[in-house]
DNA sequence: ATGAACGTTCAGAATGTTCTAAACATACGG
DNA sequence: CCGTATGTTTAGAACATTCTGAACGTTCAT
């Protein structure tokens, strides 16, 4: 067993601070992070156990955080020639993963603000034509929502040019040598 | 008491909508969220305890919730003139407050990363000259680092861009008459 | 000084999340 | 068909977060 290498050591605390990065970051668990530093920093995809081993948490707590992983498309289930295991290995393009982060989090997010406004103003507009004497209340509040909507879409239109769009320099990532299925 | 005109009603659908956004948003808490709605809809400073009966809450919650709320500058502490209680009201410039929240959540976090890229190296690189006979799996592991570092940067650097720069049209919020210290 | 009006802190209850081990399901080699 | 190797689901334990009411400290009017 090759336990603690210079490089194993490396590993750890790579898989430490993004481990501690994910923590924060509102879109990745701890333990996802974890497990994209120790694929990300291999050069042949590791099976569930080894994951697992590396880790050193459960099979059942890798298998499900590692599906998140795959649906967000930071990692990726390959297949490894004379194993029957599943075998994972991080996606390299990052950039990539980037926009889709932007598109289905940030996005959404910041859409679910640009519905609660129009839904609000549904409410606070259609009830009645004018129920009673509230007309400048009224308005003040139609003004802020239109205010945070119009705020909401610009930033909505914001991420997607940054997303979308080739905002500064995606850096390219220039064919790294993966040797995708290795082994033997 | 005025409880329930539909203008009420819907600053009702407003402070759900915001909690919930606000609960998927990892920046705020679903309940800093909801007293941001319930303030932002006001046109005029609330006190504590206004906040936790409009919102069911208790007051203690209320007030450590609100402390974060004014941290990250989306409210502001106001005295009320003839009144003894605190009162709070939302920040009515949402650029400035976006900026703030890039700046201070996003940009540190992706420097996290950056941080854990640097450290990293640093362990590979200098734990000794060349321990043993690894040569090619360092460079692979010097490579990615590399690589996950420089988009960081890139990042980092769009964000700035993103935030410092008035990225499109920083809807300017037209001077909405906000009556700060109103009352009699 | 005294007491009422506030905001904050704190201990614990209620709720939610994350983790583990065991049961389960599926495929595969004999 | 079996039994073994493997991934997934599930029940509940461990842990973390959020919320409440009570205790506390401060301020201010009397």
């Amino acid at each position: 067993m090759s336990t603690s290498g210079p490089l194993d050591q490396a590993r750890a605390v790579f898989v430490d601070g993004m481990g501690a990065a994910s923590a924060t970051s509102g879109v990745l668990s701890q333990l996802q992070g974890r497990i994209f530093a120790l694929l990300y920093l291999q050069d042949h995809p590791l099976s569930l156990d080894e994951i697992a081993e590396g880790l050193q948490q459960s099979k059942s707590n890798v298998s499900t955080n590692i599906r998140g992983l795959v649906e967000w498309h930071l990692a990726r289930r390959v297949a490894v020639p004379n194993s029957r295991k599943d075998h994972y290995e991080a996606v390299a393009d990052l950039w990539r993963v980037t926009q889709e982060i932007m598109e289905r989090r940030f996005r959404w997010n910041i859409r679910q603000v640009i519905a609660a406004c129009d839904e609000t103003r549904r409410t606070a507009g259609t009830e009645r034509p004018r129920p009673r004497a509230a007309g400048s209340e009224r308005d003040f509040i139609e003004h802020r929502l239109e205010a945070l909507r119009s705020f909401a879409v610009a930033v909505d239109a914001g991420i997607e040019a940054f997303s979308r769009g080739e905002p500064m320099a995606p850096p390219a990532m220039p064919a790294i040598p993966i040797r995708s299925g290795r082994r033997r």
